[in-house]
DNA sequence: CTCACTTCTGTTAGCGTTAACATTCGCAGT
DNA sequence: ACTGCGAATGTTAACGCTAACAGAAGTGAG
């Protein structure tokens, strides 16, 4: 920088003011500093701008295994939203979700100086961590459940859920049966709360849910489970991986989809389209659950007096395909 | 810090030392300031400490659509390599793959301060824009092919594309189709290598490979021509999303897989297991690829004086399941 | 008891930037 | 020409840490 000064014949601060693009600079001694800094190739540093205004303008998120189609989406709508408004995103993926591995987390990117954190935090026990943790710096959870005193970004499990298993009473099934995801994830607990209520409402009976932990194996096994039993025509799968290892089952059981059971599915990852039969599922929009996070969380960065909490529920949409018939 | 010295009743400098685990420190005083340190809930400020020793022990990725299992899960790895190394990773994730949008993702990564780079750089243009930028940081390309003066980590997909092959051949397939992935991709163009060779040297017929862009989609249209085509009885398909298109299309045509054509993917997805056939695949160890990616660069940085350019490939397996049999 | 030498601790300076205050410049109004 | 005032620029002092050197305390030998 002093170089820069040095070349524009200029001081180091008017220079700092150029590129603070602070109004009062002559706009003939702009032009020469941006010369200067041209021919030179300076470029200012950054780490040392951190310093003296304790803004980093980078962000800290905080997911769990961010190789599920779910979480890695809602990073990248995270991180491009970031980039896009000018913030560098900082990732941190836990393997544990207990208390200690949160807190780690967060103090560690603490630590780093970031501006705000995103904890994708779709476990109770992750939401609950967030929720205990005095923590001063600017948070925003994704699918947090109610999460204390953080804003939550979420989308609604509980119409999905209503939404998968109104669809299938509508092509006039007795009743829905559920494989739901694991009971620790609150996105789980909403899509079992939906389906319950939408069988309560239409007063039909509402069988015990098969517990899956998301995996396509899981699905598979509780498909086998159902593949066994004769009065079972209708099944809302909690995720789409679990839908795949029920229809496998039924393949192999000679259960027909849809022909004797209809599946829903939960996601829309893109293989969904292309299962056999293509499968009908319940639309998360991860990007816009990530670029909503972002917004709710600079909002808090940059009006810091107003510390209102917010919270944000992005609807989900049914996608129909070819895997649910009229019973 | 002055505030734990105070508390301690020594200088900031040899809290300094405690933090920095300087050898020459009594353990007596060792004891006060850990004490002091405690009792404050004092929390070293990394920015400062960047800024005075040049090091921000944070790591820049850049990366291609993180949405896909591969780069997600490459990504995950590097991630969890750094962390356990005490190292930071900031990402971005690039939407076009251009040279300027290299340039500025490292730009941009350089301006942070980051100690080093991985570039998960698929695509020939990635990798020959990392090779054409004169930079001086320490770099390392995944999946980078010939990168230039940088350091490659990959998996090796001409080896992949022979197993595949060879593995069909060995069942007594006369041929075997290829469903290749984009033109622009590295993986894709070692792929088609391998599965060339063996064909070549077991002097049979390459048929032309059909095109494809990773989507199911893209498998599912290729799957749709050969399902027309009399004398296809393997395919090799580039990957295993194309593979599930693949399988679409033959089971509306009905055709028949193993039974008529068996058909190999590439990556083993977690749902390919669960398939309809369950998918004989390639595995790639992304996990693995992630990992090295990061020792080589900590290699690089921390032995600053050896710039020796290193080429670490991981070997891919083949996964038998049921939709390849014997002709 | 002094000297040389090691081990430990303190003092000073500086990393590259921005904030706060001080100064200079230019121009309008009297 | 002189005052006053805002715009433009310069000067100084932080930010919180580590490096380099300086000084104090302890240790063993002559």
């Amino acid at each position: 920088m002093a170089d820069v000064a040095k070349e524009a014949g200029v001081s180091h601060q008017t220079v700092s003011r150029v590129l603070n693009e602070h109004p009062n600079v002559r706009s003939e001694t702009r032009a020469r500093v941006m010369e200067a800094i041209d021919k030179l190739g300076y470029r200012r540093n950054l780490v040392a701008r951190a310093l003296v205004t304790k803004h980093s303008r980078t962000l800290g998120v905080v997911s769990f295994d961010t190789t599920l189609y779910g979480p890695a989406s809602t990073v990248y709508g995270i991180e491009q939203a970031a980039r896009a408004a000018g913030y560098f995103v900082s990732i941190v993926s836990l393997k544990s979700i207990d208390r200690a591995g949160v807190r780690d987390a967060l103090d560690y990117l603490a630590d780093q100086g970031v501006d705000g954190i995103v904890v994708v935090a779709p476990q109770r026990s992750a939401a609950q961590a967030l929720a205990d943790l005095p923590f001063d710096k600017p948070t925003v959870a994704v699918e947090g459940g109610e999460a204390g005193e953080v804003s939550v970004v979420c989308v609604d499990q509980y119409e999905g859920g209503r939404q998968a298993t109104g669809h299938l009473l509508d092509l006039g099934h007795e009743t829905v049966w559920h494989i739901r995801g694991p009971s620790d994830w609150l996105e789980a607990e909403g899509r079992v709360a939906g389906w319950r209520s939408v069988l309560e409402q239409a007063g039909r009976p509402a069988p015990e849910p098969l517990a899956g932990d998301w995996s396509p194996r899981s699905g598979y096994e509780a498909g086998r489970s159902l593949a066994s039993m004769k009065d079972v025509t209708a099944v809302f799968v909690a995720n789409d991986q679990m839908a795949l290892g029920v229809l496998r089952a039924f393949t192999e059981r000679g259960v027909r989809v849809p022909e004797q059971v209809s599946v829903v599915g939960f996601d829309d990852i893109p293989e969904s389209e292309f299962f056999s039969p293509p499968l009908t599922t319940i639309r998360q929009d991860f990007g816009a659950v990530g670029r909503h996070s972002i917004e709710v969380l600079l909002r808090q960065i940059e009006g810091q007096g107003s510390h209102e909490r917010e919270r944000l529920v992005v609807p989900p949409v049914v996608v129909r395909r070819a895997s649910t018939a009229r019973r």
